[in-house]
DNA sequence: CCAATAGTGTCTATGAGACATTATGGG
DNA sequence: CCCATAATGTCTCATAGACACTATTGG
C-alpha cells in the first residue's frame, strides 16, 4: 500500500446481455473519435473522481442505453489491465454485466456513431475495439455459469413470464434444447425461483400457460445443470 | 470510453491464504504508517504505470510475502473502488486471491511494523484497514465456493499428499467434517482431479496411505457439494 | 492382539433424464 | 375432431451419503 502512486486512468465497460428474438444480443457502440474510430466497442466511460464503480456503471449504462436502474441487473465481471490495452495511455478497465428483458435498441450520445445490439453469433471477435472480445467473452462465460446455480435467468425476462419463456433464456443462452417437462417440474419446485400469478396467458393455438414472477431466491439448489460431460 | 480522465490511484490488495496446523489462515501486514498506522491490513501495493495488474499482484506476493510464482495460485477477485474508501485520496483496489502451501512466515518489508499469518478465526473484521474486511469476506466466499466446482484444494498442499490431507483442506476451508470413506471414492474417482503416485507414506499409527499429486483437470465434475441446505 | 488410519463394499434415498400421458385452449 | 402447447406421471439409471467391512501398518 505504499509507493509511488502513478498516473492510470480508470473506464468501466459493460456488457449489456439481453435476448432479442430468441437470441443471445449485446449493445455494442461503434466508435466515432480515434482510436478504433469507426469499429465497433462495448459501451463505457471513464470513472468521475468522486463517483463509486456501481455508479459510473450505471450512469453509462444509463447514458449509452438509456437504461435506469429498474429491472436491470448489474454486476461486476472484473477488471482488465494490461499495460499494452489503450493505445493512449494507461487505462484499466473495470468490466460489468448487465442482463435485462428485451432491451430497445438505445438512443445513442456523443462519441459514438451508432450503436445497437448484436446478435452474439453475428459479432466477429476480432474486430472489436481495445480487448473488448476478452471482455465479452469473460461476460458470456459468466452468464452461462451463473444460471446454473443462480436465478439470474429471470432477469432475461419482464416482471411475468412463462416457464416456457423462462426454459427459452436457458436455450438460448446455453444453445442447448431442453425437455420441456423436467424443465417444468425443476423449475416450480425449486424454492424461491419463480412465484405461481395464479394468472394465465391466452393460448395461441395451445393450451394458455400459467404466469409466473420471479421469486425471493438467488441460489438455485439444487442447480439445474448443464450436460457437463 | 470518452470524458474527462480523472487521477485516480490504482493499487492491489492480496489475500493470501493458507492452512497452518488444519485452519484456515491469512497474511495480514501490520501498518507502520497512516492511515490506520498500527492496524492490521491486507499486503498491497500500488500498480507501476507500466505494469500489468497480474504482474503487480506477483510483485507484492514475492516483496511482502517472499511468494515466488511457483506452487503459489493467483487470481483476481475483483475491484473494490468505493470513493470514500481511502481517506488519502481516490484509491481503487484491484483484489487477488493467493492459495499456497503451508507457507513460511514472511520476511517483511518497508512500510511493515509486522506481518503474520492469522488464523481466520482469531480477526477481529472490524479491526483491519479501509475495507479489508469486505474484501478479506470476497475472497474466503470465493475459496469456499472455488473448491466444490474446481481442482483448486491441491492448491493448499504440496506437490505430494495423501487423501485424508486432501480431505483435510476440505473440512478446513469448509468448517466441516465430511466422510472419509466417501471423500476417498469422489476424489480418486474425478477425472483430472489427483494422479496416484504409486508411493506410500510410513504408516503413523495406521495403515500407510498412498501418495498423490495434482491432476491436469480444473474443474470438478461432477462437483464435491457441500451439504447446501 | 489392539489401536489407528486407509481404502472398499453395500444399501437406500434422491434426483436427472427419457418418455408417456393427461389437460386445455384454438381452428 | 385435430393440433399445439402446458403440465404431470412413470420408469430407469446414476450418484450422494450412511455405514459396515476389510486392509495394513505400529505398538
Amino acid at each position: 500500500m505504499d509507493a509511488a502512486a502513478a498516473p492510470i486512468n480508470v473506464a468501466v465497460d459493460l456488457v449489456v446481455l439481453t435476448l432479442r428474438q430468441g437470441r443471445l444480443s449485446v449493445l455494442l457502440v461503434q466508435r466515432e473519435d480515434e482510436p478504433y474510430a469507426g469499429t465497433w466497442a462495448l459501451p463505457g466511460g471513464f470513472v468521475q473522481l468522486e463517483e463509486d464503480l456501481l455508479a459510473a456503471a450505471h450512469r453509462v449504462l444509463q447514458s449509452e442505453a438509456s437504461l435506469g436502474r429498474e429491472h436491470t441487473y448489474l454486476e461486476q465481471l472484473r477488471t482488465f489491465g494490461d499495460a499494452g490495452r489503450d493505445p493512449r495511455g494507461r487505462v484499466i478497465s473495470v468490466a460489468f454485466m448487465a442482463l435485462g428483458a428485451d432491451l430497445p435498441d438505445p438512443v445513442f450520445g456523443p462519441g459514438a456513431a451508432d450503436a445497437r445490439f448484436w446478435n452474439l453469433t453475428d459479432i466477429d471477435p476480432a474486430a472489436l475495439a481495445f480487448d473488448h472480445a476478452e471482455i465479452l467473452g469473460t461476460a458470456v462465460e459468466r452468464a452461462r455459469a451463473k444460471l446454473e446455480y443462480t436465478t439470474l435467468a429471470t432477469s432475461f425476462l419482464p416482471p411475468e413470464f412463462t416457464i416456457s419463456q423462462l426454459r427459452g433464456v436457458y436455450e438460448s443462452v446455453w444453445g442447448t434444447s431442453l425437455d420441456p417437462g423436467n424443465f417444468h417440474r425443476k423449475a416450480t419446485r425449486s424454492p424461491g425461483f419463480v412465484v405461481d400469478l395464479g394468472t394465465q396467458t391466452d393460448g395461441t393455438g395451445g393450451r394458455p400457460a400459467r404466469l409466473f414472477a420471479a421469486g425471493e431466491g438467488t441460489v438455485l439448489n439444487p442447480p439445474l445443470l448443464r450436460g457437463g460431460d
